[in-house]
DNA sequence: TATCCGACCTTTTTT
DNA sequence: AGGTCGGATA
């Protein structure tokens, strides 16, 4: 292939970055710039220009899909396979070093990945043992708690408590936790990074090796690296390597799980002699779309800076329609596809995104009732159903007895009879001996310390696992897998679960099987694994992408987040309302809400040809009333691009009547929902939630100056106003 | 020991 | 409103 090829077809921008020479080098790529596209033309470019072997190159991305993706393209660019070269996640490259090189990174060989269910159950299991209050010390923040310190690279004995004991606490049990893994030979995602990171840090020899191998890293979404990431590229880049960072500021959307955007700035002072190049040229949207959101973002006072500019047309306005209530803006989204399909665009040209999660069943009802064929993504995945991993359970005890984790999890699934008195007697020894569930139920039957009943399950149980372990490893993947689904009673069990729930999950263990015969371990990125780790670590670490079936035309519905890197020609943007979006644990802190309108900025920017927002003025949220303010995002809008949507028919016309009565019924006190009232200390407000009767009616006003309060009516004393 | 009921909570999610 | 989880109950 000849070199002119890789630079054609890139714009001036673009071709600056791929051609640019071997250094450090931070691309400011805006959305919808041709941002994959440069990644991948700098890989080609390295190798056609001779400066690398696909073997010196490292390209690291966040998901499985973006690696699965640029691998075929560069593939496809190149007209052969990468061999040699390194494409994956943060975290599977974590564990492909890890399995190489486990004796220096101090874990077993086999250990196992730990997903987020995983975790949160040994972090429960943790907190027991150390008799906490449960309510006090919830498993989900401590679960956080210990990601975070592993975000930031801290083990338990780095962090300095300074005679705070609430934290002291925390700290025993990220210790008390680590030590339960440990011994397990547990990794969670975090310690993945953590021990890769730990790994380059301690061991200069394998770090120099690899220093030298990959002269060429790449990392994608660089906005989204964490602390440990970031620490761990600049290692690996060393002095005299070369860091390609692909980012987006104004696409931070992760800062809540520890991504830094500061690394962006900090990449420039780090490396001193980086180049930035900004590419702001958007092939994706018309140039209304994109007005829209250079204003809405030029809100957030801290950018690197960057506008979206188009040669393209301006295309068509915004519609901005204000729904009576959610049903109705469902019904007005419905309507409007509809007429779009009939129009000729097929249902995959839009999308429905959303703030919440909560808000797409209103929408599902809506499609199902039309018979529009739709798909929700962003549900559990593949390997994170229960059926699934209780199967995967089985065959980790039965390969490693010592897995805890794993014991807990199926000891009685299928039900067989052993209790909680069982159960507690069994932690009981192995905590008192520190030796492992397995080593404990041994012992209990050695030493008859339980009723008869009891010892027989537990003995059953044993001899269950250990009968399906006899020589599994020594055959082939997926006739492991169906020996352990058929031995271990689960379709019996799943069987017995009442609706179409149960079969769904025996179809789900026999498609399982199907997975492990097909799992081809032959693949380089497992070279270093023996065929059953690298199938538990694909099941853990690609937990099974909820893929779109292909040749099947549906409406896309999604979160915002989840759609960061997709595209559609038709976008609908819904509840767009204070409260909701901005998200109302966001709105209080000036630097959540900047992440709120980046969040909005990622969803503006997902259309190509058209926009719909939507917001209500009325709305249902966990079962009571609300009557949001439009989102302040609105207002920050151009006034020029939007065109606001009024139907001919009024949309309280539409409505039932039974829907128009449940909506103006007031409540006993003769207050309603959105009206207004004056209090004698608070002033002016409305009322935005009703609850309860009588004396003990309460209500949530949101006052004009005093914000939102929450009154007890029979003292509050409120007058109508208005 | 298994099942049922009610209290509680509710942003975003990848690995 | 709807799902999860833990405790109470049969």
């Amino acid at each position: 292939m000849d070199v002119s090829t890789v630079l054609h077809d890139l714009n001036e921008a673009q071709r600056e970055a791929v051609a640019a020479p071997t250094g450090n080098m931070l691309v400011l790529a805006g959305a919808g710039s041709g941002k994959t596209r440069v990644l991948v033309h700098r890989i080609a470019w390295y190798i056609e220009t001779d400066q690398a072997m696909p073997y010196g190159i490292l390209a690291v991305t966040f998901t499985n899909k973006a690696a699965a993706e640029m691998r075929g393209r560069i593939e496809v660019l190149l007209k052969k396979p990468a061999g040699g070269m390194w494409v994956g996640t943060f975290h599977g490259i974590a564990n492909r070093l890890l399995r190489a090189h486990w004796q220096e990174a101090g874990l077993p060989e086999s250990f196992q990945i730990m997903d987020n269910d995983d975790q949160y159950r040994t972090v429960k299991r943790v907190i027991r043992a150390l008799e906490l209050d449960e309510t006090k010390y919830s498993p989900r923040e401590l679960q956080w708690f210990i990601n975070a310190q592993k975000d930031e690279g801290l083990r338990p004995q780095h962090i300095n408590t300074s005679g705070d004991p609430e934290k002291a606490v925390l700290v025993r049990v990220y210790q008390a936790y680590q030590t339960l893994c440990d011994r397990g030979g547990m990794v969670d995602f975090a310690e993945l990074l953590l021990r890769a990171h730990e790994l380059f840090r301690d061991q200069k020899q394998i770090l120099a090796n690899y220093q030298s191998r990959f002269r060429h890293i790449l990392v994608d979404e660089f906005q989204d690296t964490n602390a440990l990431q970031y620490a761990w590229l600049r290692l690996l880049a060393g002095n005299g390597g070369s860091l390609f960072a692909v980012g987006d500021d104004d696409q931070s959307i992760y800062s809540w799980r520890g991504a830094q955007v500061e690394n962006m700035m900090q990449f420039q002072r780090n490396f001193v002699d980086a180049t930035l190049i900004r590419l702001e040229q958007n092939y994706r949207s018309t140039a209304n779309i994109l007005k829209a959101a250079n204003t809405l973002i030029a809100n957030n006072p801290s950018r690197l800076g960057k506008e979206l500019w188009t040669d393209g047309e301006a295309g068509e306005k915004i519609d901005l329609y204000n729904a009576y209530n959610e049903h109705d803006e469902s019904r007005f989204v419905i309507d409007r596809i509809s007429l779009s399909r009939m129009k000729g665009d097929p249902y995959c040209h839009h999308a429905i995104l959303y703030r919440t999660g909560a808000q797409s069943r209103i929408m599902e009802e809506a499609l199902m009732h039309a018979g529009i064929p739709y798909k929700v993504f962003g549900g559990m995945r593949f390997y994170e159903r229960a059926e699934i991993k209780d199967a995967l359970a089985y065959l980790r005890l039965s390969v490693f007895n010592e897995d805890d984790s794993s014991f807990e999890r199926i000891i009685n699934t299928p039900v067989r009879g052993i209790g909680q008195r069982t159960l507690d007697e069994l932690r009981e020894r192995a905590k008192r001996e520190n030796i492992s569930l397995w080593q404990s139920a041994l012992q209990i039957l050695q030493d008859k310390t339980l009723p008869e009943r009891a010892l027989n399950a537990l003995e059953r149980f044993l001899k269950l696992i250990l009968e399906m372990g006899v020589g599994i490893r020594d055959i082939h993947l997926g006739e492991a897998m169906e020996r352990v689904v058929k031995t271990s009673g689960l379709i019996d069990h799943y069987r017995k679960e009442k609706g179409e729930k149960g079969q769904a999950r025996i179809e789900n263990l026999d498609e399982l099987i199907t997975a492990a015969s097909e799992f081809d371990v032959s693949r380089e990125e497992y070279s270093d694994m023996e065929p059953m780790a690298a199938f538990l670590g694909h099941a853990a670490l690609e937990s099974g992408e909820t893929q779109a079936e292909a040749y099947t035309d549906f409406v896309s519905l999604m979160t915002l987040h989840a759609a960061k890197g997709l595209e559609f020609e038709d976008v609908y943007l819904v509840g767009l309302e204070e409260g909701l979006f901005p998200h109302q644990r966001s709105s209080n802190d000036p630097v959540q809400l900047e992440e709120e309108r980046r969040l909005c900025y990622v969803g503006i920017t997902r259309a190509r040809k058209k926009l719909t927002i939507t917001h209500a003025q009325h709305r249902r949220l966990h079962g009571s009333d609300y009557y949001p303010q439009a989102s302040r995002f609105l207002a920050e809008l151009p006034a020029n691009v939007i065109t606001e949507v009024r139907l001919g028919n009024h949309p309280a016309q539409v409505l039932s009547r039974k829907e128009q009565t449940s909506n103006m019924t007031s409540s006993s006190n003769g207050m309603n929902l959105g009206q207004r009232v004056v209090h004698a200390k608070f002033g002016e407000g409305v009322i935005i939630t009703l609850e309860g009767q009588g004396n003990h009616a309460r209500v949530q006003v949101n006052f004009e100056q005093a914000g939102r309060k929450w009154l007890v009516m029979a003292y509050a004393n409120l007058q109508t106003a208005g």
